[in-house]
Formats: C-alpha cells, structure tokens, sequence
DNA sequence: GGGTTTTATTTTGTATACAATATTGATTAC
DNA sequence: GTAATCAATATTGTATACAAAATAAAACCC
C-alpha cells in the first residue's frame, strides 16, 4: 500500500532523474525560493551535461516548480503567502472532489487499508513523533485522493502537494493544532466509512482550510525568502 | 479585456514557441491521440533543431499533453473516454472554486463585462453561429475563472481545458442541447450577479457534467483514436 | 513457408560546440 | 565622488556531434 513504489535503481533517463532531483533540492530549501538555477554550477553538482538538466527546468517550469526568464535562465518559483494560499485553494476543490468519488468508488479492502493507516497515524501522535505523523497524514490523503480513481485529479494533487511541502511549518504547528487535527482526521474517516459524500467533502474542506491558516502564519512569520549569496569573480588580466 | 493577449511577434524563446506550435498542432488534430513525435520530423517540418523541439515536448509532457516513453520518444496523449471523463471532472471542481471565489473577489466592472459578453454569445446563439458562440463560451468561462483571482487556479485550469479542446463535438451538439446550455448560462450569470457562491458553484459543476455527457457520447461515436501510417522504407544496397 | 538470429538503420539520449544575450567590472567624463 | 560608457566575461539559447538503444530488414535455419 506505498504510493511512493520506485525501485530507487530504476533505470531512467537522465532528464527524469535530473527532474526528481531538482525538485527534491527544491522541496529540501537547498535550493531556495527565488534562487536562480545556475547551469554550470548544477551540471557540476548533478554530473550532468547541460542537455538533461535543462529538459528536467523545463519540465519542473511547467510543474510551476520554477519560473522561466527568457535568456535569463530559471529560478526557483516564489514562496509568498498568495501563491500558497492559491495553491492550498486549489487542493481543496480538488480533495473535496476526491472525498464524494471516494465514497463512491473506494472498495471496501481500500477503505480497510486506509482505517488502518489512520490507527498508525494515532499511534504517531500519541507518541508524539511528528516525523512519522507527517508521512502517514501525506500517505492518508494520498490515499483518498487514490481512492477517487481519477488519474488526473491524483497527478495533480501531487504535483501541487509538492509545491506546498516547500514551506517548512513544522515549528507553527501546536500541540493544540495538531489534536484538533487528529480530531478532524478521526471525522473524515468516519464520513468515508459512512460513505458520506457531502460530509467528506466538507470535512477535507474544512480540513485544508485550517492548514491554509498554520501555513499563512508560518509563511508571515518567515518574512522574506531566502536568496543565495553570489560568488567571488575572478580578476582581470 | 482579451486574455490572449500575445503579440504573434513577440521575441520569445525558440522552445517556447516550439511548444506553442506543438500544442497547436495536438488541439488542431494534426498530431491525433497516439502519434508518435518523430524528432527528425518535426524538426524538418517546424525548423528548428532538435534541442529546442526536445525542451518543448518535455514541457507538454509535463503539462499532460505527451506521454514520454523512455527510449522510445514521446507520443501524443490517448484521447479514451476515461482520461477525458477525469479531466472534466477535476475542471467541474475547479470552475465550482472558481465561482465561489469570483462571487466574492470580482469587481462590479469584471462582472458588468461578463455580463456583456454573455449577451454577444446570445446573439451568436440566435443567429445559430456555433464557431463565434463556442470562442465567445470559453471567454466566458475563462473570465469567470479569472475573476477568481486565484492565478494557480486558471493556469491549471487553461492547461486542462486545451486536453478537453482535443475533442471534437461539434457534431454531436445538438440544437436541443444548445438551447439548454444557453440556459444554463442564464442562470450562471443571474447566480453570479446576484453573487450567490453557493449557487453559482452548484451551476457550474452542473453546466460541466452536462458537457461531459455530450463529450463521451463524442468520444463514444469517433469510437478508435487515429493513428500515423508509417512511411515506406529505403531498400538496403 | 515460419520462426530465429544477425546486421543495418533509424531513433532517441547525452555531450559538446558555437552563437546570442546579459552581466559585471573597469574606464572615462563630468 | 557619481553616472555613463565600454569591453571582458559569464550565462543562456541553439545546433551539431557522438553514443546507446530500439527497430526493421536480411540472412539463416529447420
């Protein structure tokens, strides 16, 4: 029941591997918002040539992981509060749509899985090991943004759940924020095993409406983004 | 008041305008679901080289517009009932975001113009213009979407409708069924400027699930999607 | 003839080379 | 000193060259 199945020696193009690892840089913060993406110096990085890493650019430019600035190369995509908010809006419409499809088509061995995982998910809080919790909270939504059986509606939730992962909220997120989380979760699992739809709908909603608020306040909190400091030049003759 | 607002000169990167030209040729047909992007080809029939052309065809691999194979090259995304019933879905949920949003964030100016263009689409319907009436919907709708004001929302929503222009339906819309969307449209506009979110959601979604039954009963009657005769090939010395 | 292997050819993937644009440091003028 | 100008350099954009894989024709076998 992983989502993230990827025998990590897979063999690929070079253009596809180069895209997995910008975007996990860029996910990371290693590569920061607004930071331009140097070729010479990530070819470098990356071991690559240039051919590869720019089809990978231009891939992640239209994922809206980095913007392009003709003959100016690319940089990575701004963090501010509006293009978050957007994106969480977003995500929003698009799980409550997962929710009524989930109802609607999740198996009944589907909806045993993800209970499952729910009880793994309360194990991790009343450890209180966010790490973990985390990855499971990610893994449920996955799960019912799979459940909906709309290929188009899972790809791009990931593609737009990427882009909000690049904000690092963990320090805004309170032990009260996380129970009523908890709280939440426990009423949208009810909601899919009543196969509500209108419920579930409402419930994931109202769910990433309060994620949209921690992450409005982590994002004020972290005032301006970062930019990366120049290089020396050499001198000349 | 145009949103395709481009000058056709406009200096812009060789594979920027590769890719424009490449989804032009997809939505137009001219590359039909299934055909294989031949990178020798195309590089002779659009004049440019391969690097260019290979850049676009990441970018519209990304945007859903091409499948990659790896090894293998890229080929123009399938055209199945299914892939096309989830795209309209995920659009219906967006449109739905959409118009909450607009009935809250649009000015009374952008409403007044959406009401202006929504009588010249009138007019189209009344003289039976069907090419005119079908530009004239899809600005509507475009300007719905962009009253939003929420810019993630309208450049995935653009990226997903170029998918749906794939489909040719003209044919099977029927007077009948344009007299009903005309309708439909009616109470939409109403909706919007009485701004009533809830209301106006309701519609839309409703508007797209009705297209979605036209556009299957479409796909349902093309029946296999078209694919390239292949060329003969040099004899051996 | 039908199937399999071998070899030629095409096609794609990647690296490099060249051209155009942008940037930056130095130079000059005031 | 500051602003404008200019030239060196770096960076990006595009074309081509080379390598690897896939494909298709031919040769072979039975």
């Amino acid at each position: 029941m992983n989502n993230f199945v990827d025998t990590p020696l897979a063999k690929q193009t070079l253009n596809a591997s180069t895209a997995e690892q910008l975007r996990e840089m860029i996910v990371h913060g290693t590569l920061p918002p607004g930071a331009r993406l140097n070729e010479r110096e990530l070819t470098a990085q990356l071991g690559v040539s240039r051919t590869p890493l720019r089809e990978a650019t231009r891939m992640l430019a239209s994922e809206g992981m980095v913007e392009l600035l003709p003959n100016r190369g690319a940089r990575v995509a701004a963090l501010n509060v509006e293009s978050i908010s957007n994106t969480l809006q977003v995500m929003g419409a698009l799980e409550g749509l997962a929710g009524e499809l989930a109802c609607v088509n999740a198996s009944d061995a589907t909806v045993a899985e993800i209970r499952a995982t729910h009880f793994e998910m309360l194990a991790d809080h009343a450890r209180g090991d966010r790490d973990s919790y985390f990855k499971r909270n990610q893994t449920i939504h996955f799960m019912i943004i799979d459940a909906g059986g709309n290929a188009v509606l899972s790809q791009l939730y990931r593609t737009l759940n990427a882009q909000v992962r690049r904000v690092r909220y963990m320090a805004n997120f309170t032990q009260a924020r996380w129970n009523q989380a908890i709280q939440e979760h426990n009423e949208i699992l009810e909601a899919l095993v009543k196969r509500d739809p209108a419920q579930l709908k409402f419930l994931l909603a109202d769910h990433l409406a309060h994620k949209l608020t921690v992450v409005s306040q982590t994002l004020a909190a972290q005032a301006v983004v970062t930019v990366q400091p120049k290089p020396p030049r050499r001198a000349r003759r």
